[in-house]
DNA sequence: AGCGTCAATCGACGAATTACGATTTATGAG
DNA sequence: CTCATAAATCGTAATTCGTCGATTGACGCT
């Protein structure tokens, strides 16, 4: 099935190849690490100040700095976000490039989830 | 900063708005239903063959029926997926536009996350 | 009516997640 | 050296998740 350069987009780091390129694993990973409020709110502050912040995060996120350090280290586990030591503070920045399949891989599904017409949702079958 | 009608990209279901008109729970909530294996190989299942499919999905993960009735009711409970019942069968069909907020958001930190310093991403690998 | 098929639900159980406070580690400042 | 700060880690509790087998429900057939 379709291994081919299919449109998609044009955007960075995501491959033109097929849905079938990407492994079932690695989308869910990433998704999984997206997958909480707290961690899609820190992304979201990392992507508003590319600066890196520190503790500023715990005061963004209301949660506890044990909390807050659990769910960086997800996000870190995962490869969005980055922490450059720089002691005795940590210097967080977005890794937008680790976001690619995923976003490859809605976009697939945007554009080739359209061409169904409505009631081909409702009405067809097997 | 926040809302602004930046670029972006024109996929069908992706607003143009800027991030910050997301919800974190919005968005944490397709994510975390798109965090497993055997959920993101259902998607992918029902990208392939629009045409709905019941118990073959079973047989496409190799999991007991329970448990992939259980994953497709996160899909459902999530908007991501449609089940229309047809007795004894029930129809499942992809929900393309319920990955728009989450698409668009990656799109969004990936445009404007290559931006980042690049010296972070290097720097930190230690 | 009775049978077969498919899907949902129930009950169970271990594993994982989420959250917190307390503690520890590592610096830089005074 | 001592103190303050920032981050990670530990221990722990509550909750949720993932999975299964068994059961139930709802049809279409014969």
């Amino acid at each position: 099935m379709s291994v081919a350069s299919t449109t998609s987009s044009r955007l960075p780091g995501v491959t033109t190849l097929g849905v079938g390129s990407m492994d079932d694993a690695v989308l869910a990973r990433i998704a999984k690490a997206l997958g909480h409020p707290a961690r899609i709110h820190i992304v979201r502050v990392l992507l508003e100040r590319q600066t890196c912040i520190g503790c500023d995060l715990v005061d963004e996120v209301g949660l506890a700095q044990s909390t807050v350090s659990e769910h960086l280290r997800i996000l870190k586990a995962a490869g969005i976000i980055t922490g450059e030591i720089r002691r005795p503070r940590v210097c967080y920045a977005l890794n937008p490039a680790s976001l690619g399949p995923l976003a490859g891989f809605l976009n697939f599904a945007l554009v080739h989830g359209v061409a169904a017409p409505l009631e081909q949702q409702l009405e067809r079958h097997g």
